[in-house]
DNA sequence: CGCCAATTTGACAGCGTTGTCATTTTGCTC
DNA sequence: GAGCAAAATGACAACGCTGTCAAATTGGCG
């Protein structure tokens, strides 16, 4: 049967006290000590109950993942991600799909910490880059990370893991620009998405560079779905000056794209090129496959999750945070080109 | 501040026995005392310590889905139908991922239970079609559902939800046959689940209802991917007396033989048919789009948790649990055709 | 060898519930 | 209106752990 704390302590020869000292990693304990409790530990395959770990304790062990992101991938990414650190500590996942557009997060995030007593949450677009999230959460005295495109991060990058959408879009941009592509589409996600602007910027970053003037009529207002995608590649398409090339800002635009340059009859990559972002598996799975850039959501949990998990635990245990907390956790990411199929030389020479 | 069943009994002038009567619904309370529980639970919005009851009752408060499944639309749509059962009920969900080629889920299970102390399991494919995981499951005299396709239910359907593959994929060949097409190729999942056997069983008695002949070379063997149905869908099409439809056991694999087509310069649906089976996301956004049948997953997640739950609970509370297990309740649901574009009349007449 | 401060260890009281069992109240019946 | 079984309620001890604080042990020094 399963065994406690008291069965741990029986055989150690020592009191529950000082086998809970040791499983939390607390000082004072000596090292002989020590050992005999893990020993019987390990003898005994103890694992301390995590209801009544919560259940007395000042912390928890439960952390939740909070989003509303209609790309399954990058949802599953994350909460594997996530999982596999948890996991590593003995931690609980909580997940917690919301929705942005009703606006009852912060009622939400205050019943997970009353009622499931979390302590800390991972916060993935867009709830973390909105500001009364974000203070609700401080509010809360909640540990948190928030997973947030560059340009959300302001004074707050000890929070953040930071996805440089500039940089990568730049880098696709450029990719376009090497070959030969001077009239380059840009079909935004929405407004309130920090990572369209970020993608906006680093497209005018690259055209600024090679010396190519921003045509204002190319940009096109969309809103991160197929739809919007298939919309957008339309409008551009059908204009005088269309252009030999467009960005979408995610792969499910450009798949709309796609969609959108076969109904016209237009060959990819021959007569047109185009690029997606994110990599979400369907991005090799249309015709021809596309170019895109690749996003490490798996990685990016990971280390989201590993950052938490250290806040959470430097607060109770005697631990150097701020020594741990960097150790192996990177918190800047930059999405990597990926050329597939969908993009070529410009028509236009 | 958060209000614990003290205060409610405070409140209501009771002690805390009688609250935790009304809250777990037990018999045993006179209706005047019951109110007064009610409404100061109402005032104070109490809700129950979740940690708390896990650790002092027998029965918990939680849950797991267990799953496999590399299409992640499916996962999420299993996960968001669970999650509105539970937070219905105040029972919290463990997501499980595992993996069906290591053959670890039974250690995963036990761990499950020790630890966590899960009170049911929902068990997808493959999982819910594996007699190991079943019969452990069952040595652990957990509570569970299983989601399988109809033909894994045999003996045991009071834990099953079941999806009728079979009635679906005959639709879908009706369908194409009612379109003429008498050459019907079959691009079949993996050999290990049961839903490839049940589509295929559709298949073949939609073809002797119609009084035409299987040809054993158009079915071909494959594993419900993407490459997997490019490579299928080749070898079809490259044979001397090539299909006029091709059926693709899953979306993905209907992809990949959207794929081939295309490479081949084949026309759909004008030279060829094609359908896929689950409608996943990208089933839309695919060129033409795709003909399917649409797996009602966040509707038989609910089922399925709504199944688990009510069998933990009458469990404890003196309840009529066949009566309110079967209340609103679909256990057998058949996927529906969607007719969209990849799907016209055959070339050949 | 004894003293004292620092270190290590342990006893015990919670945490917010449920389960067990004793006690009180209710509603009959005669 | 007394007597009694049944129904309703409550007191109190768990559940497995952590936090607090007191007790025991250690080791350095005179």
């Amino acid at each position: 049967m399963k065994s406690t704390i008291n069965d741990v302590a029986a055989r150690a020869g020592v009191s529950i006290k000082t086998v809970s000292r040791v499983i939390n990693n607390e000082p004072s304990v000596r090292p002989a000590t020590r050992k005999k409790v893990m020993d019987a530990v390990e003898e005994l395959h103890y694992q301390p109950n995590l209801a009544a770990r919560n259940l007395a304790g000042t912390r928890s062990y439960t952390i939740a993942l909070i989003y509303d992101n209609p790309n399954a991938y990058y949802v599953i990414d994350m909460q594997n991600g996530i999982l596999e650190a948890c996991k590593a500590r003995g931690y609980e996942l909580l997940i917690h799909p919301s929705n942005s557009k009703s606006d009852t997060v912060n009622d939400e995030l205050r019943a997970l910490v009353e009622h499931s007593k979390v302590a800390g949450v991972v916060l993935t677009p867009p709830f973390s880059e909105t500001q009364s999230v974000i203070d609700e959460v401080n509010k809360l005295d909640l540990d948190y990370v928030r997973i947030v495109s560059s340009g959300a991060a302001e004074g707050d990058e000890e929070n953040c893991i930071q996805v440089d959408d500039t940089a990568a879009a730049f880098d696709i941009t450029k990719h376009l620009i090497e070959h030969g592509h001077k009239r380059i589409g840009f079909l935004s996600g929405g407004e309130e998405h920090v990572s369209t602007h970020g993608r906006l910027d680093g497209y005018k970053q690259a055209l600024q560079q090679a010396g190519i003037n921003l045509a204002p009529e190319l940009v096109i207002p969309g809103e991160y779905s197929f739809d919007s995608g298939v919309a957008g590649a339309k409008a551009l398409l059908e204009s005088d000056t269309p252009p030999t090339a467009i960005f979408a800002s995610n792969d499910e635009m450009a798949a709309g794209a796609l969609f959108a340059a076969r109904l016209m009859h237009i060959e990819i990559p021959e007569q047109l090129s185009i690029v997606g972002f994110e990599d979400s598996p369907f991005s090799r799975q249309t015709w021809p496959k596309l170019t895109t850039a690749h996003q490490p959501n798996n990685e990016i949990a990971k280390c989201a999750a590993a950052l938490v998990l250290n806040k959470a635990r430097s607060k109770g245990a005697a631990e150097s945070a701020a020594a741990n907390k960097e150790a192996g956790i990177t918190k800047v990411f930059v999405p990597e080109l990926l050329v597939r199929d969908s993009t070529g030389d410009s028509p236009a020479g």
